[in-house]
DNA sequence: GTGGTCTAGACCACC
DNA sequence: GTGGTCTAGACCACT
């Protein structure tokens, strides 16, 4: 579980930062539904975190449906993770791509090595 | 210059969204080099934000070299925005393609779609 | 930590005025590396300045890596202030004598006191 | 008389950078009383200012009793610029020395290089 | 309690 | 008209 990483000096505050790599990992399957998560004192004693800040992330997690919390039991992913209509998909996927290639133009014009970036990508993630 | 967008309900801070879009504008050609930025309180105003927060991006941008700013003369973009070594664009490349796999992952599983969106997105911004 | 002073009378805008008087406070190694500042909102008080003011000056000293801030946890003289090349050493101590010695010939013609002044200063300094 | 320069980045204003340097020009007798400054349009176009800024300097360089202007006669340096007690000489000249070494310090360790960068600046400016 | 950000409005320096 | 800085106070994120 130590694939999590909080970078300090991002403007975006570390709750979030968490919350969405962990959205990641269940969306893509990497965590499996009733999967468990790392207990909040140590996740945060991993990563140099107040136990409150972790927690934070957990709540809004579940609050999302991607997760469910039970007394005592730990944290586990959900049984069925909240889904997203065909026309949802394409519409974040496809702000998701123009993100990604506004970024990727900043630092390289060759459009043969912006795809081939994510194919990468994809293989190291898929594998 | 509307292409500039700030969403409140984003936990990372107005100032810092707008940096990255102007990095992103910037950086892909889309503001060439000398091209003037819209007016400090201009664009506050159009973005119903306070003039001093888009002085703070302006200030960051010029930090980093990409603008140039003249009192009382206006905001452009540098005459020569730094560079990168290669080493750092591949490094840079992979980590934004890296960051866009997972957020794809999360909404298709579908390599395909997610090689496809990137193609669409740019034929867009290069057209 | 009353060394601070602030002029108001000065054109250098305080944010500034405070940012050198920590430079050197650092450099000079008067707060060691580790040591903790004045908080924020404290600071502020004492110099009659808005908060935000000295936040800034908190800022820039960060971006320059002279010291580390963190939320919640105060502010600390960073561990390893960044070093410059025995070149860059040479050309700013050349124009920081060449100013002093500007300054001093508008004030006295006597080389002698000219450099007396000096070990004096230097004297107090390293006391 | 381009010894004159103005930083653009400074945080000071151009008008009191301008004003600084005419006065150590003054102070140091390297501008003699009675001698010529440029007309301020032209020394504003040499330096990429506006008129109005360096005139700004003039009006407070005037007040100060440093300069005289008289219509259509040109600025000159005052044929007695004011003076201090030696008190005040020696106050000034004490903090002069005192904010030298605390950025000298900064820049390096070495007492011996501080004093031997004053007597080479010394040299160079009473040359 | 500590730092970070934002707002709203004011004044200054500059072109 | 344009950017720069400051204030005063509010709310948020974090330890």
């Amino acid at each position: 579980m130590t694939v999590l990483t909080v970078a300090v000096d991002d403007a975006t505050p570390p709750y979030e930062q968490l919350r969405r790599q962990f959205a990641q990992l269940i969306g893509s399957g990497i965590l499996q539904p009733g999967e468990r998560l790392p207990p909040v004192r140590q996740l945060a004693g991993d990563l140099g975190l107040a136990a409150g800040t972790v927690a934070r992330t957990y709540r809004e997690l579940e609050a999302a449906g991607l997760i469910r919390t039970r007394r005592g039991g730990g944290t586990r992913v959900a049984d069925r993770p909240p889904t997203l209509t065909e026309d949802q998909r394409r519409q974040l996927l496809s702000e998701y791509a123009s993100a990604y290639v506004g970024q990727a133009l900043l630092v390289t014009a060759d459009n043969r090595a912006i795809l081939e970036a994510v194919q990468h990508a994809l293989a190291v993630r898929t594998a």
